[in-house]
DNA sequence: GATTGACCTTCCAACCGCTGGAACGTCTAG
DNA sequence: CTAGACGTTCCAGCGGTTGGAAGGTCAATC
């Protein structure tokens, strides 16, 4: 199976294939004759773990710990469950920053008229301060 | 006053406001005859209006409209308020994903025992897939 | 007057996770 | 033989920031 082949059955783009490999997040596929990549099933695998880690939102380096894991038969799953509880909670963090920016995008959204006047409590807040640094 | 002094004030390093000016996001600052940026309270002002903006998650380039509509003092607020709408509608979205994700990872996590023993659900979810691709 | 140290300047590189393009090789079909 | 659909490598850019190097300028102190 060449690269293109890979980039459909895992949904992972043929670039970002080469990309992976590069920096030594997927196990490098062998390669034919002509010098071209050749996959197997395992490359395959591989890329849709990628790929659905990548989804959840860990970054590559974690995705290299996770696959890690996952390729020895032996390990305890308390270092896999410790990765995602930790990728949890920044997820939350970041959602909860989200959550207040748009609490404060309502109220600003909300007390502006928003017709062919000028006053602003958006352009307002945002220039005398009274929005609190987040 | 000079730059750190600026920075200082607004909140924003001295690296970020070379670099905001750079962009053409900031008013260029004046230069005394040494050379050095000579900033005044206007400055010092679009300095804390960017480091607000930034801090609700507006990207530069919204930033660089909003400055604009915030020194036209003959801006319709609807201009104002379509921006900020817009954004929230983005960040909303970027909410949401992580509250998919979130719960995803909660489900995980309360799945895998967390124990010595290799048997992880996180990972063979991640492996076989029965993760629905995000 | 020389040195020290705190400031200023510019430019270049790295981070992250891609994406696009250029320039080139290789295979298959018409 | 040529077209075009693949493959390869390498280089550059996005956004927003941070860091560092190499050098200029100022104040105070010795």
């Amino acid at each position: 199976m060449r690269i293109a082949n890979a980039a459909r059955l895992s949904g992972v783009s043929a670039k970002l294939i080469r990309y992976y490999e590069s920096i030594g997040l997927l196990s490098p596929a062998g390669r034919g004759a002509n010098g071209y990549r050749v996959f197997d099933e395992r490359n395959v695998h591989e890329l849709r773990f990628i790929k659905r880690a990548r989804s959840l939102g860990f970054a590559i380096k974690q995705i290299g710990e996770l696959l890690g894991l996952w390729r020895d038969t032996k390990r305890p799953s308390r270092k896999v469950r410790v990765l995602a509880e930790r990728h949890q909670k920044a997820v939350t963090t970041r959602m909860e920053a989200h959550r207040t920016i748009i609490d404060v995008l309502s109220r600003l959204v909300d007390a502006c008229k928003g017709d062919d006047r000028p006053d602003c409590p958006i352009l307002d807040e945002l220039g005398t301060g009274s929005t609190r640094t987040l």
